[in-house]
DNA sequence: CATGAATGAGCGTTCATTCAT
DNA sequence: CATGAATGAACGCTCATTCAT
């Protein structure tokens, strides 16, 4: 097998296949998906699978590993862009959604697979962690600004962050109708500032 | 396949086939659980097992059908204990946690497989309603009430609510140490109405 | 097991299985048929298949050793009834086409599976052999009555007669459109005695 | 799994694993035999067979198709050879006798299989048109040569025919000492031709 | 005698993986 | 590097048979 990191060989093939098994994960889920459907899907031979990727488990891991990781990594620069903490959470969100929105098959077979696979397990929390970081590094540097309150578990404001967008973009995956998803953003970040209490006459 | 909803035969035999089922569901995933390891916790045959259900899918879909239903069940229940909304969504957070916390085979196996497998979308899509319907009816009187805000996107609250719950039990199981679910209620409670947003100086 | 030779116990419920049995393997071919389905058809329990048969082999046994073999019997009668040996060629093929065309789920059942069932074949030889036998007297005692003529070999007449009425209760049972079987005997006897050949002018 | 009829791939494995399957099919009946054994007997793995045919029963299928198809093409080629009819019912009845004698197990899994499958009833009517076609051709021509009489039921002619060939078979396979099948030709057309009838006196 | 729930051996089929070309 | 035919372990499922009631 290759090492497709410092791949000099057949970049694109490597990228063909990678891309071809998300999209026959993302309409199949990742075990009625075989070989030979992505080999089909990559237009390459079966056998040639397995020059870039050590086994069906490893595409699936790779594109944790890379594929996620890169929109994550555009996450951290969403999130830099924004000056305060609000704006920070703001632009997290919708980067969230856009990427999500962006490429379909990459948010089926992360939303559906994530949570059941054991073997990945590891691999899920190195992301969910880099998420929570972000929030976290967000949560702290409100609180400095005074605009998040103090005392909030940062645990669970992260759980209750990542919770809420998860669910909202697994809405829109199985929804009929298709809509908007980076619109919603707005509305989210409304919601995670003020909840839904009835302001008090202030 | 005798009728499991009469119970005509041996009703122990198919409640211990479910479980046993549902604990090897929550161990090795679905697609991993094979019908033999299911016979061997049940302490049954294979072919065993097909006197009760039709076949391997037909375990998830009763667990789907009757285990989590009945759970949710009590959701109602407990929301109707409550007095005014905020009690009531209180109540159905509690109850949920709670739920979740006591089966924890049960958890693992509706968080792990609810997202995952095409064929059952349409039982999740049914408990996911049902939970939403419950939140529904809260947020109406709570605005009714005046606790709760108007304006707000009742189906984007529904998200918010199921969305944060669903990822504080994720966190939950595949945490190392345990700690109490239900305990974090209140905490979620205050999440969903306060915001993290800074209380102006009233 | 009961012998239900010499059975005094419930031979109803013995003759009940039987009938229902061959009427499944008729509709439904030796091997395709379960024991539960001969059960049901029969109004008894699987297991109760047991007291009267020791396996589902010995079913079909029992119906090439007792009731084919009866109607064979009645075939005997029909020829002994014959004054000369074109009226017994006669009776022979009138009554084999009439009793074939009366229990229409045995001719389905032998017709099937006399040629298939390795296990069974002893006694299909045996009921062959008795034809053959039935046949061969009646050629004999035509020659002798110079009404057949003389230097055939007796064994291949044999098997253009019975291939013959198999080969037309064959086509009756799949015919689409249904029609009387035993009205073909007198065709066929002529096509035996005469042949299809032009008669020479005489 | 691969178009045999292109024989794109290895049409050596491909007959080799249909022979091998008719072998097995003649010595156990098709529903004894199982997959497994016809591979051992190919010499390939059980998983090979599937690259070549869909399932067991295309296994069958294919036989029908294709190989006795072939044969029944022959017939066709013998009968035109033949001059007048009777010249060309001879050269049927050689034919049909000597192809079944020299691949035995062809003619073991046509004459135990054709019957019994309700599957694949389609094809038999299919092959047994095709004969009742030659046949029915030959009579015509031998009304018009006047060698055979008028008057006759061409469809029960047919049946007397292949009825006929196919018991002289059927004996010969279940024969316990070998005879040669196809000397038994001329005796045969002989008993059509003139039946068995004593020739009145010229 | 009768039942039918339980058994488990056995089968057809799939598919990840290998390797000769 | 690429191929795709070949492999065979493994699985879901069926069903003849048994036996406790």
């Amino acid at each position: 097998m290759v090492d497709p990191a410092q791949n000099s060989v057949n970049p694109d093939k490597y990228h063909r296949i990678l891309e071809a098994a998300i999209g026959v994960f993302a309409e199949q889920g990742f075990f009625n998906a075989t070989v030979s459907k992505i080999a089909r899907a990559a237009g390459v031979a079966d056998g040639t699978i397995y020059l870039y990727f050590k086994n069906k488990n490893d595409i699936l891991l790779h594109f944790f590993n890379y594929k996620t990781k890169e929109v994550f990594g555009t996450f951290r620069h969403e999130v830099d862009k924004g000056g305060n903490a609000r704006e920070k959470l703001r632009n997290l969100i919708k980067a969230h959604l856009r990427e999500f929105q962006k490429d379909r098959n990459m948010a089926v077979v992360f939303q559906a697979e994530a949570r059941q696979i054991r073997y990945f397990e590891v691999y899920i929390k190195d992301l969910t962690n880099m998420y929570f970081d972000l929030v976290g590094e967000i949560v702290v540097q409100g609180q400095e600004e005074s605009v998040f309150r103090r005392g909030l578990d940062p645990s669970l404001v992260k759980r209750f962050i990542l919770g809420t967008v998860d669910e909202v973009i697994n809405t829109w995956l199985h929804a009929a109708r298709k809509y908007d998803l980076e619109a919603q953003a707005d509305a989210i970040v409304d919601l995670f500032v003020n909840g839904i209490g009835a302001t008090p006459p202030k």
